[in-house]
RNA sequence: GGGCGCAUAGCUCAGUUGGCUAGAGCGCUGGCUUUACAUGCCAGAUGUCGGGGGUUCGAGUCCCUCUGUGCCCA
């Protein structure tokens, strides 16, 4: 059923809206934090006018251009394709060793090629210049086998030597190798391949017309077979075809290999073809930090390694419209060279519908009237100004001057070449900065196999019912978990410890709540005096200060290990071992320093955790706030005089009266009649320090400090009841 | 073929300018009904730090080389 573009689009509106709510529901569910009213979709009224904006900005300072030219060709999705959709897939194929004869009848030159169906295409041989074999033969002209045509013999110094025979064949077009040696050669245009995939219905000029009508319509395969058997019954085709297995350019979501076909279209450059540009955009690269700092050598790789400008118009329906009209000649014929311009105030336009100033509708498609051109602005064209249409560029509301150049842009690795790189092309044309100052590149998951998750294999996970399952905090640290930049095996045994990372915070806070509060009038260190409290304490200020590190190097992970290990060091050590001083068995003072301490370490582990498991943090917070964990200050250090390493012997003594009981198979209540602590003199204070919270932890009746050079515990059990 | 990574316990990984006996979690084994939590607690076993060479008083860490593996590009 026929429908105009605008219907189709009103559509893909509809559409849009209904995914944009799954998605909101799960962004909402996974617990991300950004201003809802902020939302935009890549294609809705106001990115369609930022992304022509600026398009038509970057025609009038002739960063973009439109040009016939030869271009990578999906022959089933029927659009022409950029260099960074392109991928290389191996294809067996075979080389088949034609003769060509010399045109003064002096011989022939027999050429290998894995494309005998393009020997009508062919417009000369090459080989390479310094090639001695070949040398006498450069100007001089060889005939095509089955079709006639006499090309010339020439020199370039992209012909490998090594390579079949060494002398290759030069259609229009084969490979992408061919283009340049057309455009570098100056040879002639002799195209065999539509649009449609299939060979053209007619012959092109010098080309015997009678050999070519049985491939002509055919599909580049079938066409092969057909020549292969004319090369085979006319005697002329050389021993048998010769299997390799060798790269193909394919759409990345292409299932057949892209052809080569002329065609108009509009590109931006991006220095594949001036090499002034490229230093300029790889120097942008320089002026961000990279997260890991590595992958910078991608951008930079891939900036060097352009051969040609950004193709960023395509033959498809659904996108933001080329802004652009043609007048037409007398003829009918649109002249090029002097596109119509819709103003800028009139945008988005759709040049399917709407008329260029000066024109009227009736004027549409006739002669000295105008026409639309017909394309839509690739994907990555408009995802390239997520800044520009994000900070609301040119709309008037002076969001943009607050916001731009950004601070980070998180984003995938795989997508370096696409969205980093055209968004940093965009901004270079259009603002001479750098869009952002950090760049942070997160891995893959991967699946349990490690391998790369696809909708193909079938592997892929979605969120929501991890969610369900696991709950969101666990699958937010399992993520957390994965370092910048290092791809992730997805692991359900990560998601069940996050799970018992959150139960653990409720139930740590849920108990130290049950204590009275502390008088909070009283200063963190009046009220804190235990050493044993401070040492804690102390630990507890190097791990806010290495987690805070760790974020501000972008490496949330490390914040994550950090603030995790010490959570359970905390839980499994110190708290077991004040919970008796806790519960007054020393007095109200002694009592008063723990409850301090306690609370004072809940309320920073429960802010360093709330970037990863902000619901169970903010759950266990309210318990005991008015605030929002996820509004209040990031922890700072207590910086009072705590000593850090003094609580280790401690819980040292605690981790031996422990293993005894274990190894005695008693309850870790059982009490214990003496212990005789072993240390040297410079950990005695320590220990002495610990004394009193050492009792009450292990059940012990005495402790007896003797000095020895190595530590020690010598233990009694009570003799069981 | 070029570029960039990775290789540490059965598994997933940490190990930041080289520095005591290489760590964690999971899993495994054994024990503990302990008044925040059995979604818990205590303890135990497991390593040629991929191979080889070099620098150094000292190398998982730095250099060279080889092997395996992954990604990007041609």
């Amino acid at each position: 059923m026929p429908i105009s573009r605008p219907n189709f689009l009103e559509l893909c509106d509809e559409l849009v809206e209904q995914d944009e709510k799954v998605f909101e529901a799960l962004y909402r569910r996974l617990g991300v934090s950004v201003d809802w009213k902020q939302h935009y979709a890549t294609i809705d009224e106001r990115s369609r006018r930022v992304s022509q904006r600026a398009f038509l900005r970057n025609v009038q300072r002739g960063e973009a251009y439109s040009q016939e030219a030869p271009t990578l060709w999906d022959i089933d999705f029927r659009t022409a394709v950029a260099q960074a959709e392109m991928e290389d897939r191996e294809r067996p194929a075979a080389y088949h060793k034609i003769p060509f004869q010399k045109a003064d009848g002096s011989g022939s030159i027999d050429i290998d090629t894995t494309r005998p169906e393009l020997l009508a295409a062919c417009v000369s041989l090459v080989a390479h210049p310094d090639d001695e074999r070949f040398q006498p033969h450069f100007g001089t002209k060889v005939i095509v086998p089955l079709y006639g045509q006499e090309v010339e013999i020439r020199a370039h110094e992209l012909a490998q030597p090594d390579k079949g025979t060494g002398i290759a064949m030069i259609c229009t077009f084969g490979d992408t190798t061919d283009v340049t040696w057309w455009r570098e050669l100056n040879l002639e245009m002799r195209a065999i391949i539509g649009r449609d995939g299939r060979l053209l219905p007619d012959a092109q000029h010098d080309v015997d017309p009678e050999a070519y009508a049985l491939i002509a319509g055919k599909y580049p395969n079938q066409a092969q077979r057909a020549v292969v058997e004319q090369l085979t019954e006319q005697g002329i085709l050389i021993g048998e075809p010769r299997p390799l297995q060798h790269p193909v350019k394919f759409y990345e979501r292409g299932d057949r290999p892209l052809e080569i076909v002329t065609s108009r279209q509009w590109y931006i450059r991006n220095g594949g073809r001036n090499a002034d540009l490229r230093a300029d955009l790889v120097a942008r690269g320089t002026e961000m930090h990279w997260h890991p700092g590595h992958m910078q050598h991608r951008y930079d790789n891939w900036v060097e390694g352009l051969n040609g400008d950004w193709l960023v118009s395509r033959q498809r329906f659904f996108g933001v419209p080329v802004p652009i009209w043609y007048r037409l000649d007398a003829a009918g014929e649109p002249i090029y060279d002097e596109p119509l311009l819709p103003s800028e105030d009139l945008l988005p336009i759709d040049p399917s519908t709407d008329v260029p100033n000066g024109f009227t509708a009736d004027q549409r498609d006739q002669p000295n009237g105008f026409a639309g051109d017909p394309d839509i602005l690739d994907t990555w064209a408009t995802s390239s100004l997520t800044p520009q249409i994000a900070g609301h560029w040119e709309e008037g509301d002076g969001l943009f001057e607050r916001v731009f150049p950004y601070d980070m842009r998180p984003q995938g690795h795989d997508i370096i070449r696409t969205w980093l790189f055209s968004t940093i092309t965009r901004s270079h044309h259009e603002h001479g900065v750098a869009p952002w100052s950090h760049a942070a590149l997160s891995g893959w998951i991967l699946d349990p196999d490690r391998k790369k998750m696809s909708k193909s294999k079938g592997n892929v996970v979605t969120p929501m019912d991890l969610f369900d399952q696991y709950g969101t905090d666990a699958v937010r640290y399992w993520s957390a978990s994965g370092r910048p930049g290092v791809d992730t095996a997805y692991s359900e045994d990560q998601m069940k410890v996050g799970r018992k990372l959150a139960n653990k915070l409720l139930n740590v806070t849920k108990f130290v709540l049950t204590f009275p509060e502390a008088d909070a009038s009283i200063p963190l260190a009046d009220a804190v005096t235990d050493p044993v409290d401070l040492s804690m304490l102390a630990k507890l200020d190097e791990v806010i200060t290495e987690a805070t590190a760790g974020f501000e190097a972008f490496d949330y992970a490390r914040a994550l290990d950090r603030t995790e290990s010490f959570f359970w060091w905390f839980c499994d050590n110190y708290v077991e071992l004040v919970k008796g001083r806790a519960y007054n068995s020393r007095g109200p003072e002694a009592a008063n320093s723990a409850l301090r301490a306690l609370r004072e370490a809940l309320g920073s582990v429960q802010r360093l955790f709330a970037p990863m498991i902000p619901f169970a943090t903010e759950e266990a917070w309210s318990w005991w706030n008015t605030t929002s964990v996820h509004a209040v200050s990031w922890p700072a250090p207590s910086a009072l005089t705590g000593d850090a390493t003094l609580i280790d012997p401690v819980i040292d003594t605690l981790a031996h009266v422990r293993r005894a009981k274990t190894e005695a198979k008693q309850s870790q209540k059982a009490a214990v009649e003496s212990l005789v602590v072993t240390a040297p003199a410079a950990l005695h204070a320590a220990v002495i320090a610990g004394d009193g919270d050492l009792r009450d932890a292990g059940s012990i009746a005495t402790l007896t400090i003797v000095e020895g050079a190595e530590f020690s515990c010598t233990i009694t059990l009570a003799p069981p009841d």
